[in-house]
DNA sequence: ACCTGAACACCGTTCAAGT
DNA sequence: ACCTGAACACCGTTCAAGT
């Protein structure tokens, strides 16, 4: 039942993974964990359907497809990628769980490689340059913390202790404690370009055209 | 004490991230869970513990540091904490729970920024260069499954699926159905060294030298 | 002072019993 | 036929009671 997909997402979103227990679930749903038992074979199918539907929200076909480069479409189908996964931070680490298999993983795959395939990567380059992307955008995602507020906190005890360290035995973190934590959005970014325009070069010296 | 840390990280290696409960701890080391509150302040202190504990295995000396270029220094060290993350694999995803604080820590990230720095990178350049790598390793390694053998089985099925597609309705994968799945691996090391080359261009043209 | 059995408040999953 | 309370075998954490 979608319902239950659509349920078991806003406890995710709203209150953090470790609230999410079927108990909770059905006691949202003013059912049993007993009954959720007759739409789902157990946690882990209830979970890689969350995922497919989370893969649905991302939006395969912005205008830009067609009308700009393929390096742009690619950059923006993976930042797109990326927010949505931010937007539900809870989630992202279950996509590493299993290869996605639902029906929303199979039409997103599918539009991605057709990009690359219309604009000159051979198959196998096509196969190569997908799988290297999700799963740059992936990783990152997974490295989101679920609560925005506490990674902010995180964050300046970081660079406070950053700042503390001993000079004589740190000396080059104590030279960049300046730029520590590198926050994670904008590193994602910078990585990302610099993939493209590698995939770029190895497309241009590929046999194909 | 590092006999409980020990047995954990075996625990975790030997039977998986959900069996390491600190009731299955205390029974290993013939003591009981209340005793193990007197040495951490509970479960999250303990994988904190342990994490550090596989930060320490990264080898940071390796010869070639002195006697390579930056390029491949960076891009060894970036294969090693690779490796030792495959081998505990079960663990790669505690890393992404909090910044690791630990000495191990804090010693491999010195290793590395004095590489760069001495490297004729600029401050703000090395710690975003450090960021990114480290990011990007253990983005993979926490996309790596705890189970080689489930992994393959996996693999295969999801191979079979792409082959039995329905062509007309998926006609791009359907085309390089023969190179998926792309094992994590390998793409590994093709993103990293598009990463190093498009860094080794950053560097050049900053200001410094 | 140090340790621990037992309790507390949870979990995912199953099934006999009710409607 | 469909649903569910209650049970089963677990969790992490705490604390009174023992040595």
């Amino acid at each position: 039942m979608d319902l239950i997909v659509g349920t078991a997402l806003k406890i995710l979103d709203e209150e953090g993974a470790e609230a999410l227990s079927l108990r909770a679930l059905a006691q949202r749903l003013k059912s049993s964990t007993a009954t959720l038992y007759r739409h789902f074979t157990g946690r882990a199918d209830l979970m890689a359907r969350v995922v497919d539907r989370i893969i649905g929200e991302m939006e395969l076909d912005r205008a830009e497809t067609a009308t700009t480069s393929w390096r742009q479409a690619c950059r923006a189908a993976a930042c797109n990628m990326f927010e949505v996964l931010s937007r539900h931070r809870n989630v992202a680490p279950l996509l590493g769980d299993h290869i996605p298999t639902g029906p929303n993983a199979a039409a997103s795959r599918e539009h991605f490689l057709a990009l690359l395939l219309a604009n000159g990567f051979p198959p196998d380059l096509a196969a190569r340059a997908y799988a290297l992307l999700t799963r740059y955008v992936l990783g990152f995602a997974m490295q989101l913390r679920p609560d925005p507020a506490a990674t902010s906190r995180e964050e300046a005890q970081f660079a406070a202790a950053a700042h503390g360290l001993d000079p004589a035995r740190f000396p080059a973190t104590a030279a960049v404690a300046d730029s520590l934590p590198v926050p994670l959005e904008e590193e994602f970014a910078l990585g990302l370009d610099l993939l493209l325009a590698g995939l770029a070069q190895l497309r241009d010296r590929a046999p194909d055209a």
